[in-house]
Parts: structure tokens; C-alpha cells; sequence
DNA sequence: AGTCGATTTTGACATACATCAAAAAAATGG
DNA sequence: CCATTTTTTTGATGTATGTCAAAATCGACT
């Protein structure tokens, strides 16, 4: 019924008054294919959990689009700046598809973790496993060549080269498109 | 007395029985120039606040040593991998200088995280604050050129420089130590 | 099927950074 | 204070990737 608590539910327990309390505050929503949710700059922002589509997110620099992440179906994601600190977002969040998310606002959040401290053990778990996977790409960007970046991402996203464009994943390896487009040919 | 608890304290109370449970469980050690704290296939690890001294964390990349991080003084950090998965680490971490460090251990962590859940607040801001410390670093290792990181890192580690030779730092950034030379020297 | 716009590929050339070897400078220890 | 080791710099050259322009291919729409 609630996706968005099936996926919290993979971190730990949710007492029956805590999921009643979070499925209130959780809003679903359909997005276009390139409608934004979240634009840089601003401070207000949602937790979600993407139940169909793809979504990126991805900021300007020097006039070009970086592409930061990509989210597919069953995600849970957000932008981390403005979920875990006050501050505002430094990059755009954009859909790719037509896509349904579930979300819930990081005000809204916030207040379940004061009233339901159990929440906290969830929380933790989230933030930890963002850890291991924000770890792995600097490993990515720190050791690999372009190539091994490459192959890298069509290991740990499968099907997402089926979904976007080169640019888009030239983007995100940190690459040029021309270069992708000479590495794919080998 | 226990720079650790204090350390903790910063990210959310801590209630007296918990408190003294974690002291309880808190290790102080002193730690030689160039001695381990743990090497790269461990499991078992370690949190630990640095009260002294200088650390580094690194793996093997072909033969050569690559630096992922370092741990300054006042700091708290532990391995990644076996800190937040039950997988063994891919890094040494070993000191620079002598230093004294507080620690506790995973095994422990995780009991105390079971017997006072209001800890759970305190690992997920810990968690929390990573991922952002985290999330810059792949920023900068994905756009910025080997000479913008050098900047970024003496801006956010003042003091580093004057403490670790100039292969460390390259390591760090990503470069060869001779081309960490001729950004200097501009 | 044909046209228009978007995406991908290709080519020529430029640049940032790597590699290897050696010299210079600085730190360490007797 | 000298000798040895470690660290840093310098030079010559190689390679991966970037830039810019153009061609080729693909895709959506009528």
C-alpha cells in the first residue's frame, strides 16, 4: 500500500502507530518525464522512494551539466545537503521518465524521529548504507581510468544504459561524450 | 575524561547509564608513528575519536599505495566496510605520528546500539555528517582539475601539509607526487 | 516513407597528467 | 658536522582524455 514504508521496513522494525504517523506524511506523486522536484538553491526538500521511473540528479559547472546520481525503481534517495543539513541544495533533481515517487518532507521527517525515536535505528541504517555507496564511487573516481569507471557502472546499474543517453552517463564517469563514444567502440 | 563520550555528545544526549556503559567499553591507546590500527582484510574494527596525533587510512592499487583518508585530532572516524557491513575492510589505517587515540569496538557498538536505542539518534547524525563529508570529496574528485583539489584540501585540511610529505598528499588527491611538484610550485 | 531534430560517432589537434630517470634539497643519525 | 637516507624537484617524453567541427545515425512526427 505504502511503498515508501515497505522500504524502510528493510532497515528495521516500524511500530504500528509509527507507520500509521509516517504513512500519513507521505505523499505520492506523479512526475512528468523532465519535471523537476527539487531545483538547486532550495532548502526544502523530500526523502523518496521512486516506485517507477528514473530520476537524476545533477548540477551546472562552467555551463555543463554534471550528472551526480541516478535513481531507479525501489530506491530510496534524496538530495543529501538539504536532507541532512539546513543547508540549501547545490544540484537540480530531475526526472528522465514518467515516474511515480513516494515522498515524505524532510520537515515532516524530522518531527517522526522526535516522536518516534525508534525511527532513529532506520534513519542510521539509510545514512550508513548511503555511506558504503558514496565510498565506493570516490574508490571509482579516485583509482579507475575512464574505461574502468565505465564498466564499473554498467556492473553496478544494469539496464540504465538502455534508459539514457550517452551524454548522460558521459556526465556522471566525468567524462566527455566523445570519449565514451571511442571507449564503447573497443 | 572520555574525549570519545564527549566527542559523542556533540551529535546528541546521552543518557547517564548510557554513558557510563559506553565508558565502560571505551578503550584509550597509545599509538607509535607508522604502527596499524587495522589492515586491510580485518573485519573486526574499530570507532575512535583521534585525542593526538596524525592518521591516514590507505590501500594497495598496483603496487602502489593509494591514501583515502586522513584523521586529524578531535576527529572521529573508523573503516568504512567492516564499520557499517559485516565485510572485512580493503584499508590499512596506520598512524603518521604518535597519537593516543579512544575506541570502542564494533562488536560492542553494535550491543550498545541495542541496549540504549537513543543511540541510535547519535549514529545516524554520525552517519548523516559522513555523507556529506563524503559527498564533496566525489564532487571534487569528479570536476575538479588535480590543481583545484590540491586547493580544496589545503583549505579544508590547514595544518596537513606541514605534517605529511608531499607523496602522501598526492596519493590523497590522486596525482603523482611529480606532478603535485609542479602544481606547487606556481 | 520523408523530414527535422537529437544523439552518436569520427577526425584533427590540444592539454593535463603520467612515467622514468636523475639531480637537488632536506631530514636523520652517528 | 659529515654521511646517509628520504623527500622534493626537474627534465624529457608518452598517453589518456579534452576540444572543436563535421559527418553519420537514430528517432519522432506528419
Amino acid at each position: 500500500m505504502n511503498p515508501l514504508i515497505d522500504r524502510l521496513r528493510q532497515y528495521g522494525d516500524l511500530s504500528p502507530e509509527a507507520e500509521q504517523e509516517v504513512n500519513k506524511r507521505t505523499r505520492c506523486f506523479q512526475k512528468r518525464k523532465d519535471d523537476f522536484l527539487l531545483r538547486q538553491g532550495q532548502v526544502m526538500s523530500t526523502l523518496f522512494m521512486l516506485d517507477k521511473g528514473l530520476v537524476r540528479a545533477y548540477f551546472i559547472r562552467k555551463d555543463k551539466e554534471v550528472n551526480t546520481w541516478f535513481g531507479l525503481e525501489n530506491m530510496i534517495t534524496g538530495s543529501i545537503l538539504p536532507l541532512y543539513t539546513e543547508k540549501p541544495s547545490f544540484e537540480n533533481i530531475q526526472f528522465l521518465e514518467d515516474s511515480t515517487i513516494y515522498s515524505i518532507s524532510v520537515t515532516d521527517l524530522n518531527e517522526l524521529y522526535k516522536i518516534f525515536p525508534e525511527l532513529n535505528l532506520i534513519g542510521r541504517k539509510m545514512a550508513e548504507e548511503l555511506c558504503v555507496i558514496l565510498e565506493e564511487r570516490i574508490t571509482s573516481l579516485h583509482t579507475e581510468s575512464a574505461e574502468e569507471r565505465y564498466h564499473s557502472l554498467i556492473t553496478s546499474f544494469p539496464g540504465l544504459l538502455q534508459r539514457v543517453n550517452l551524454g548522460h552517463i558521459a556526465s556522471y564517469l566525468g567524462i566527455t561524450q566523445e570519449t565514451l563514444s571511442r571507449i564503447r567502440k573497443r
